[in-house]
DNA sequence: TTTTATGATTCGCT
DNA sequence: AGCGAATCATAAAA
């Protein structure tokens, strides 16, 4: 063993690192470096079954080893040396040092040639006699010993002289040790030719495959490189390997596997559903399963992960595996990741990456939908949170970005820019219906970053007119089909029309959060009516997966009537995630945030509708404030946009609503029901509760904060148009940084005022120059003007101060409870 | 030939 | 040690 381990120390063979590439040298280094063990063992059994003569087989090993003393060993070098320079140098040594400790021979004979200047092999020494070449002085064992010595000494010159002094006997022919050594001194000058031939021609033992190998790789490379005078590329190499393939002689033939069995593979994507972070029990499992190595199990998750975070990346996308997360992404990608606002919000890739996700995310049609968190969590309709394996479901186009979480139901919001509003690391932010809470936002630069990309401009008109802006995404994915792409949506345009070319379609956000594909959100404008509600209402027919309808989180129906009274039957399922949905159009649509209702539903359907209701569930905000808004339908048809009633409906409740169907709900009606169920944790009921709303009513919910788009406005960093129409609602920033850890419970509900122009979108996002924002998702249209908000905050002036006030005193006193 | 999909490696960070 | 990011390498498809 000694003598194994003795010669692993050896260096690579230098000519052949000189010749190999940075990282083919490494390999190539590397074989080296393995061979030793290898050839050691060889060598030692060769040199065990060494004659006599062989005084020393193991001294080799030990020469090289120890590196003995300077002193002697430079005479020993000294005469190996000479000995060696004499081409029967290996006898001669061991002849000449046999009474002495063994070894040094070799060892310091290629020391010794390495060191002094090389001399004519033929010449004669003095001191000894060379025998003849015919009469071998030692039996061929010895020379492969002295050629694994000299290879592994890495003197391939001397090795050459060596060799080449040798006599063609038949006896050193079959000598696999021999072989090698003339296969490297052939490669080492360049003798491909020989190379092949001797690598062809004889079956070497497959621990110096890895080595021969090299070799012949190689060789092809070289030669193809000084063909064509030019480097060789990964590829280039790769035809060449394929146009040469390696002789059975130093291959045995076993195809390296470059991809999993589809069947482990399947597996590691089935737990990648699940948990994109296994534990490390979870991936023995799987490696034990896959008949992977840990290693194996532990790269492909890595793998995973990381080309499902960079969609864009160039070399490939992830494969459409099946695996919804993935697919979206790779799916979409990293073109619609353009610079230009709406493009990249609209048409944005979609990707999904929910680091937190530990139950599945669906996602039906991602095309559009974008859904990038980052650690901390999102919170979706208020319900998304991190830690929570909640899947997402997205039906839509609405994309949910952002460490800190986005989520918007067609609204984006993620205020990486008003960075003092949001501690950096608190918790998630939540979206809801639009009205992004912030609670925190990304401060980051990466959030700011994601934030831009994703964020959708919406813009209205502040400064720029009282026109209305259109926004439509740079470019449609399918996920449009149906829908008008590029409509525009003018104020003056009748809410009817915009019905129309939007309307019908429904978004429904369950806790996990769906996104309709088609969903385009679309802030009917009127200053008269609507508003945003929910950050826009959008549209677009709901297509639930079946997953999300079965899951335990609940579903949710929503019929309406055509006749514009939007009614929503929420079946309390058993879920305990909530759920949120959309509403159409507009004509009054309704907002309600019930936090911790779940519950129930039905298929989600929808057609036609004008009316719009849309309940979300914010997180734990539950008691606080909460925005309600509902449009009368009226004003619908008034062909403008009007002023209509909008209010936007954060209810923390736990409690379904016991609404009649059909039913109006009166603000009074509402707010008691809100009030009766104070509690969050209250289980949700398994009865059904539907609620209808006219168009010509809405709710008014007690416990409920009401914030008009001022306050909303105000909040984002620079809203001049906002700010001014409402001043000092209320100050965002106050509000926010003493949101303690839970702050669940506060929500927000907050509009960002953003530069009406999406080209400017990037620009603005940054310079935080503001006219009103709305935040979009990328396939979602919102159309505010600053009329609107001016006229929705009027509207809403009345109701946001009573509401406020309840609002207020709720957070006091959930703040003082902080 | 070029591109894509995918497994592995390396480096820096925590 | 695990992770992310960047990158390489390989195999196969385009």
């Amino acid at each position: 063993m000694s003598a194994a381990a003795a010669a692993s120390p050896t260096p690579p063979i230098p000519s052949v690192a000189a010749a190999a590439a940075a990282k083919q040298e490494a390999g190539l280094d590397m074989l080296s470096a393995g061979a030793p063990p290898e050839t050691g063992a060889r060598r030692e059994g060769c040199c065990a079954s060494a004659p006599p003569t062989a005084l020393a087989a193991a001294p080799f090993a030990r020469e090289d080893e120890e590196e003995e003393g300077a002193g002697r060993q430079d005479g020993d070098a000294a005469a190996a040396a000479s000995a060696a320079d004499r081409v029967l140098l290996p006898a001669e040594v061991l002849v000449a040092r046999s009474h002495q400790p063994p070894a040094h021979a070799v060892g310091a004979a290629a020391a010794a040639a390495a060191a002094s200047p090389p001399r004519v092999p033929s010449e004669p020494s003095p001191s000894s006699t060379p025998p003849p070449p015919s009469q071998l002085a030692f039996s061929p064992e010895h020379v492969a010993c002295v050629c694994e010595a000299l290879q592994q000494g890495g003197n391939l010159d001397r090795l050459a002289r060596f060799l080449w002094s040798l006599p063609p006997s038949d006896l050193l022919r079959g000598n696999e040790s021999l072989l090698k050594a003339r296969a490297l001194v052939a490669f080492h000058q360049g003798l491909y030719a020989e190379l092949y031939g001797i690598l062809e021609s004889h079956s070497f033992d497959a621990a110096n495959h890895p080595l021969l190998q090299e070799l012949w790789y190689k060789a092809r490379y070289t030669e193809a490189e000084r063909a064509r005078g030019r480097p060789l590329g990964a590829v280039d190499k790769y035809r060449l390997r394929r146009k040469f393939p390696l002789p059975r002689t130093i291959w045995d033939g076993e195809e390296t596997v470059y991809c999993f069995k589809e069947k482990s593979r399947n597996a590691l994507k089935e737990l990648y559903k699940q948990n994109r972070y296994p534990s490390p029990a979870e991936k023995r499992h799987l490696a034990k399963v896959t008949g992977l190595s840990l290693t194996q199990v532990s790269n492909w998750f890595k793998n995973r992960r990381q080309r499902d975070r960079n969609p864009a990346e160039p070399q490939s996308k992830s494969e459409s595996d099946g695996n919804p997360s993935t697919e979206d992404e790779s799916s979409k990608g990293q073109e619609d990741l353009s610079p230009h606002p709406l493009a990249s919000s609209s048409d944005g890739g979609t990707s999904l990456s929910l680091p937190c996700h530990l139950e599945p995310v669906y996602m039906q049609q991602l095309g559009n939908s974008k859904i990038s968190l980052g650690s901390p969590g999102v919170l979706l309709n208020g319900n998304l949170v991190p830690a929570n394996p909640s899947p997402v479901f997205l039906n839509g186009t609405s994309f949910i970005q952002g460490p800190s979480g986005i989520l918007l139901n067609g609204l984006n919001v993620g205020a990486p820019q008003a960075v003092s509003l949001n501690p950096p690391k608190t918790s998630p932010s939540a979206l809801s219906n639009g009205v992004p809470i912030t609670d925190m936002l990304a401060s980051s630069s990466e959030d700011v970053k994601d934030f831009k990309i994703l964020q959708t401009s919406m813009s209205s008109s502040a400064a720029a007119s009282t026109t209305t802006a259109t926004f439509t995404p740079s470019s449609l994915p399918g996920a449009f089909q149906g829908l008008v792409p590029n409509m525009e949506v003018k104020r003056e345009e009748s809410e009817e029309a915009i019905a129309s070319q939007d309307g019908n379609s429904v978004v429904t956000f369950t806790t996990p959060v769906q996104i309709n594909q088609y969903g385009v959100v679309q802030i009917p404008n009127s200053t008269t009516n609507s508003q945003l509600l929910n950050g826009g209402v959008s549209f677009s027919p709901v297509q639930l997966p079946p997953v999300s309808i079965a899951t335990s989180q609940g579903s949710i129906a929503i019929n309406q009537n055509s006749s514009g009274v939007g009614t929503f039957t929420s079946d309390s399922v058993a879920s305990q995630q909530s759920k949120v949905f959309f509403g159409s159009l507009a004509p009054s649509a309704v907002v309600y945030t019930v936090p911790n209702s779940s519950h129930a539903i039905g298929p989600v359907k929808q057609e036609g509708l004008e009316t719009s209701l849309v309940f979300s569930q914010v997180m734990s905000l539950g008691q606080t404030p909460q925005l309600h808004t509902s449009l009368p339908s009226d004003s619908l048809p008034g062909g403008d946009l009007q002023t209509g009633t909008s209010s936007l409906v954060n209810v923390t409740m736990s409690h379904n609503f016991p609404l009649g169907p059909p039913s109006l709900l009166s603000a009074e009606e509402l707010s008691s029901a809100v009030s009766e169920s104070p509690s969050m944790s209250a289980p949700v009921t398994s009865g059904a509760s539907v609620v209808s709303v006219s168009n010509s009513n809405y709710a008014t919910l007690q416990n409920c904060s009401l914030i008009t788009g001022h306050e909303l406005m105000s909040i984002s960093a620079t809203q001049p148009v906002l700010n001014e129409v409402s001043p000092g609602t209320s100050n965002p920033v106050g509000l926010h940084p003493p949101l303690p850890p839970h702050f669940p419970r506060e929500q927000r509900l907050i509009l960002q005022s953003v530069p009406s122009i999406k080209e400017n979108f990037l620009s603005d996002s940054e310079s935080k120059s503001a006219s009103s924002l709305m935040m979009l998702d990328s396939k979602t249209k919102y159309v505010m003007t600053s009329n609107m908000v001016d006229a929705i905050c009027d509207e809403l002036e009345a109701d946001k101060k009573q509401l406020a006030k309840l609002q207020t005193v709720q957070m006091d006193e959930e703040m003082q409870d902080l």
